[in-house]
DNA sequence: CTCAAGTTGTTCGTATGCTAATAAAGATAC
DNA sequence: GTATCTTTATTAGCATACGAACAACTTGAG
């Protein structure tokens, strides 16, 4: 190690000309939602079953609920474009995950739906959601919790 | 409109067999803060000069902080993984906001810096920064604004 | 010095996530 | 009923984001 020049000491002020204020990176909102994105990616990828990945998962807890969607509604349920939860959908289908067929009423529709093998998953992913918000939430004190997840939905 | 059997009533509980704790995904933790980074992210794009994109903001912002700095470490400075910030740093070079020269001290290190035109921007992208930070936090009070961030930083 | 270990940067592959454009089908206004 | 508007799904393109593998280089241990 030659340069450990490192160290956060994210310091520098960085005042703007005429506000005086001074623009830290790691102080603003979004970054740390980046990060703190990150931090649960991680703690979700080392605890979803069959290496769902957090869209994946969503979509599949969401057809359990409903049963049965058109691709475009399911998407809109899972906070997802259309152009995402086509993705997302292809890719449990062809881990037959889940299943399409075409709406009899409604010719643009196709209904997508979990397979039995995705069913009998249910339990296990539910748990698996469980553990992976409870890991995500580790650092937080049970009333911290409560706070930062009324606050954040006040940002959704 | 024949179908708006939409309506947000994420309702039907969704039991796990023998725990009984349903899973609700709307008020799961990774759940949340996607959809809020979804909402950031539209601000951030209505917001940002030159449509640069969050990751290219803040590596821009970080590097009028250090002046110059290698791009792994420019990656480590700013959250981003040797194979994003390359990809990063390429986009900006190719619209002359940052260049790259090779270190006479470590020939495997590239030095990235900002360039003229990128350091001329400096007072308008920290305006814009605060801005943007201001408008993602604008549904919350100024105490719940502290609030957030204190717990934000906890799950970094 | 030499060898092992770590660092730097690149490339490949996969998966989000969004915009925009398009085509097909359904709903509505007249 | 026709014209218009909307919805549905697909496709293409751009930009993150990360793991894994790799070559070139530097460092440190002996």
């Amino acid at each position: 190690m030659k340069k450990t020049i490192e160290g956060n000491q994210h310091v520098s002020q960085q005042k703007t000309k005429k506000t005086g204020k001074p623009y830290i990176l790691e102080d603003q909102a979004g970054y740390m939602m980046r990060v703190a994105g990150q931090r649960h990616a991680t703690i979700f990828q080392s605890l979803a079953p069959l290496n769902l990945t957090p869209t994946q998962f969503s979509v599949l807890i969401k057809l359990f609920e409903l049963g049965e969607c058109s691709q475009n509604e399911l998407g809109r349920k899972t906070a997802m474009d259309v152009a995402t939860i086509k993705g997302v959908v292809d890719r449990l289908r062809s881990r037959d995950l889940v299943e399409a067929k075409s709406d009899p009423e409604d010719k643009r529709r196709s209904l997508i739906a979990p397979t039995d093998q995705a069913k009998s998953l249910k339990d296990t992913l539910h748990e698996a959601g469980h553990k992976i918000t409870e890991d995500t939430l580790g650092p937080l004190t049970a009333a911290e919790r409560r706070t930062f997840l009324a606050l954040l939905a006040k940002l959704s």
